[in-house]
DNA sequence: TCTCGGAGAAAAATCGATATTTTTTCGAGA
DNA sequence: TCTCGAAAAAATATCGATTTTTCTCCGAGA
């Protein structure tokens, strides 16, 4: 019964599957807070399935940057630390560069057409449910570097992508409730895509990212912060 | 009984991560072909482990591009191509080149020390028997970028490394048998490195993985190769 | 009071068996 | 002879139980 009402919610046939999408969403969310212990039962428990798919799933978490494993002590969120969330930006203005310069340069009109719908879907949802936009704000950034010829370093960016946001919601902050417009920002990196300007439309999307990275860093570079909540947790013996 | 030898043999602990390293290495060394179907039980019979390690392991591989997932119709190898060899290489040489520099750019004594002891040693081996010379190899070009200051880079650096490595055992050229001097261009990149010349490091650095990737290359753009092999096996019932 | 060590509890890792899905085989009907 | 589809076989995915390892707590001895 359960089985088949996930399967119609997410499409997502294996078990395993779904419990990875489920797990990297709590884990960017915050649901589950940077160096937690996963608890194998307790997880099955808590998304109805057994400890295979559970462990599976953890398993290509790992590779993501997400879940720390720890040799016969199971498995724990990852930490997070201001090196991290800089390290993440620096990486993914690099990679981002990188995947969408060879986006544009492969540019064909199929492409551009992709690139002008997600970002009119991504507006339109601009209210929508925080899960909603977020899963089209995502959509809209990917689909700038889809045209990139080079699978792993999309998957990079992928996994950056959601490394990021991770802190984003660690600072409290979902998408699309920032001081500055981000909206015009997205305009912009848009039409310089369409415009097939790599320059200009690199600028844009990396300023676009540093802006982000100055915006959230700000919180926990300075009073009780991020950093003051969550920060090396398991640190009682490292002090400070 | 076994597992007492096993665990003196390697000092990796779980089965899991044991599993992992074997299954990476006959990938990579291609005792386990592209897009070779890879069967839970045969493994574990291979392996002498149970079903859930080899799964644990094969999820690991997936994320390291090594092994691909087919839901529900179990993993293969993952599948090779001239595409997918170019990529890797433009990448690497990318991140790197970044690795690189940051490394240099954080130069310690005590890092220096290191990679000079990493290409003694692998001067040394110069005629060991293969897996010994391959890990001194890689752990030579790891040293190289371990002073870099993110984690995530090393990592995808890392990764980068094996696959490149796999394609060159699958041209059938294992590590220090190509025709042309690789023993001096490991000298020039360590003394760049040492002289904290990034930009001579780099270039040397890079001109080495270029060379060795036109070398591989044409194994597999002319004559009976690489590419006749095993591109794209799965379109017949893979009868050799 | 502090340290060390061992018993008990908790959790992870692994195994063996079952349920599900895919693949193959084979024969009826066109 | 070919196609389609159902039954059998094979392989995957998943579950429940067992084995190992780690963690926690408490008391004896210094």
């Amino acid at each position: 019964m359960d089985r088949m009402r996930t399967q119609i919610e997410k499409p997502e046939s294996s078990s395993t599957l779904r419990t990875y999408h489920a797990l990297r969403g709590m884990i960017v969310t915050g649901e589950l807070g940077p160096s937690e212990k996963l608890k194998i039962d307790e997880l099955r428990r808590r998304l109805h399935t057994g400890a295979s798919p559970i462990r599976e799933a953890l398993s290509l978490l790992t590779s993501d940057h997400l879940v720390e494993r720890l040799d016969h002590r199971g498995f724990r969120a990852a930490a997070i630390s201001r090196e991290n969330f800089w390290e993440i930006l620096v990486l993914r203005c690099t990679l981002e560069d990188m995947a969408l310069r060879q986006s544009l340069a492969a540019a064909t009109l199929e492409w551009e057409e992709t690139i002008v719908l997600a970002h009119h879907r991504m507006q339109r949802a601009q209210h929508a449910r925080d899960h909603r936009l977020e899963e089209l704000h995502k959509a809209f950034h990917m689909s700038l570097l889809s045209g990139a010829s080079s699978p792993i370093l999309r998957k990079f960016c992928s996994q950056l992508y959601d490394l990021n946001v991770r802190y984003r919601y660690l600072a409290g902050r979902s998408q699309g409730y920032e001081s500055r417009d981000v909206r015009d920002e997205h305009e912009g990196i848009l039409k310089a895509a369409v415009a097939r300007d790599a320059d200009e439309a690199s600028e844009r999307l990396l300023g676009h990212y540093r802006r982000t990275g100055s915006y959230l860093a700000s919180f926990f570079d300075d009073g009780a912060t991020l950093a003051g909540r969550y920060e090396s947790p398991r640190g009682r013996k490292e002090g400070e």
